[in-house]
DNA sequence: GCCAGGTATCTTGCATCGCATGGAACCAGG
DNA sequence: CCTGGTTCCATGCGATGCAAGATACCTGGC
């Protein structure tokens, strides 16, 4: 990719991941603990969300540092060893009041754009 | 209110506004002009994206200053003149590409959280 | 033994942006 | 003149994504 900036979408994109992608790399570790690299593939899977490592790490680091998530040393067969990140409590109930959070985030948002949404009950 | 980010959501939201404000205010003058308090008010009243006048106006000037908008004095009835910000050509173009960018985003991040949005063609 | 390549972790310096705070100008009413 | 409401703007800080680079482990070829 060229660095730098090239188009606007890359900018957008940039600056909507600032606070988000916290929160889906703790989501990612919902159901079991996860390695960086293994976070960065699966951001990189989603497609709007791709991130680099130069992101990942301090992220994680600041995690660590707000004790959001434990991580344990665990050898692999294939290369070094990895550092899995688990959730704590805190973790857990973060990630948690930001599930709650979204929605009205998301859906402020929309109306704003005027992005039409399914909406179960709308009038007509 | 107390200063310094007394709560988690509060920090939460501050970073969640991050890129999306700009897009918001760009939405506002799709219609018609607006004055940089009436933004502010539209923005309070949709509780996600309430923020403050040291947010606003440096974002304004950004705006300005990357020739999205253009500014037209008008004299008020009731107080001093307001400096109105309608949309230039390129102002709409990026507010049309972040239009189609956004649910792109805002899906990725629904699928990571799992929260359970209303679609229209889902199996049962 | 040595070097190349893939895997994996982390750091540094920079740019961007929301925010609290404070200031300035205009107007109306007492 | 002075208070209060309205409107505009600037300064300094904190948080965070990112490009670029550094370090370390392992395997395989020579």
């Amino acid at each position: 990719m060229e660095p730098g900036y090239s188009s606007k979408q890359a900018r957008a994109t940039a600056q909507l991941r600032k606070g988000v992608l916290e929160y889906c790399v703790l989501a990612l570790m919902r159901d079991r603990p996860r390695y960086g690299v293994e976070l960065l593939a699966a951001l990189e899977d989603s497609g709007a969300l791709a991130t680099s490592q130069g992101t990942v790490y301090p992220l994680l680091s600041r995690l660590r540092r707000d004790d959001l998530v434990t991580t344990t040393w665990q050898e692999s067969a294939v290369g070094p060893p990895r550092r899995y990140y688990a959730l704590t409590d805190g973790g857990r109930a973060a990630l948690e009041e930001f599930t709650l959070l979204w929605p009205g985030f998301r859906d402020a948002v929309d109306a704003f754009l005027n992005v039409p949404r399914p909406s179960p009950g709308d009038p007509a």
